[in-house]
DNA sequence: AAAACGATATATCAAATTGATATATAAAGG
DNA sequence: CCTTTATATATCAATTTGATATATCGTTTT
């Protein structure tokens, strides 16, 4: 039973700094936090409905011409929530890579495969490195330091862990070769 | 639409090695597998129902005393379904860092917050180092090196990236401390 | 000017996963 | 003998995923 929602609080921090529409989180989310945490809009507009209900967030409805759009705004009741989320200890961090999934089962397997997936592995971190560490030389850039310092973290903790696969599949390609095999 | 089951190729992986019970599988996973995937007992053995109607793996019940028990054996249309997922290049790669998500959303609150965050992540990734370079020093220890190059393959993975993780705690701590603030 | 295209915006659904709980037996330890 | 831990299976609600549907708006191509 999953009990707490956690993309709850990933709303509530974004609508924090400001009033959002859903697919504005959405996109916030695919941004600077995508490296670290997944949203849909399956688990987006029910949970905005959800909070409303519990007075969390507030929604204002407009219409601009014959489209719709909600913004919505955190309230105070909400910014407690978020609150106390920050303050709790616990933390939930995972990872789910199916490369090493293939990897690890992928011993009765012919040796070019496992070194092909790690390829494109390597590839495709080779292309989220990138474009994070334009993301982090912006933030150094910007004249307000002080207030990007968290973002900053964040982006360092994923430069420095992409960095660390990039060695990591050297070393794993250079083995594999070395070692003949199938 | 979560289209592919991707629980059923962890089991079909780890019934290519040998028959084991919906408990045992849990295990396997929960052991050197964990950094990398997590599976539960109502995943598990849902999974295991739907592969046997599919003919991807075969059962057998056997009681022992008044204990129940029902061991899975892979079929040669399972082995062929792990070729083919092994085969496939694409592999989705995801981590969800609460941990990331607090140091974020966390500017607004003190800074003495997020410095006890990241001592808490600190301390659980020294913990789970520990654990996997036992587990890989076991391996090294291992006569038959050919047989286990893929699994030390992926704990390197995790030796790797969990030093990372650990340098990056320490700059982390090292930046909110020394930029003072609330 | 019309058509095509991509971005904006919301909503919904089946399938998969999570995390907890329930139940019962066997083995081990004190 | 009793308590605790390990074995073993099962089920459920809540949550998440990933896809699809629908419709408008703005920009670019024919």
């Amino acid at each position: 039973m999953a009990r707490e929602r956690k993309i709850d609080m990933v709303i509530l921090g974004l609508l924090s700094h400001e009033d959002l529409t859903g697919y504005d989180i959405k996109k916030r989310i695919d941004g600077a936090i995508s490296f670290f945490w997944k949203g849909s809009f399956g688990n987006i507009y029910p949970a905005l409905k959800g909070m409303e209900n519990q007075g969390l967030i507030t929604k204002n409805d407009t219409s601009v011409g014959g489209r719709e759009k909600t913004t919505y705004h955190i309230t105070e009741s909400g910014s407690d929530a978020l609150k106390d989320w920050l303050k709790e200890e616990q933390a939930s961090n995972e990872l789910k890579y199916e490369t090493l999934l293939k990897l690890f089962f992928g011993g009765a397997e012919s040796r070019g495969v496992s070194v092909h997936n790690i390829e494109v592995f390597e590839e495709q971190i080779q292309k989220d490195l990138k474009v994070l560490k334009k993301y982090s030389e912006a933030l150094e850039k910007s004249l307000d330091v002080e207030d990007h310092i968290y973002y900053s973290l964040t982006a360092s903790f994923g430069i420095k862990t992409y960095e660390a696969y990039l060695k990591w599949c050297a070393k794993a390609k250079k083995m594999l070769k070395q070692r003949g095999g199938k």
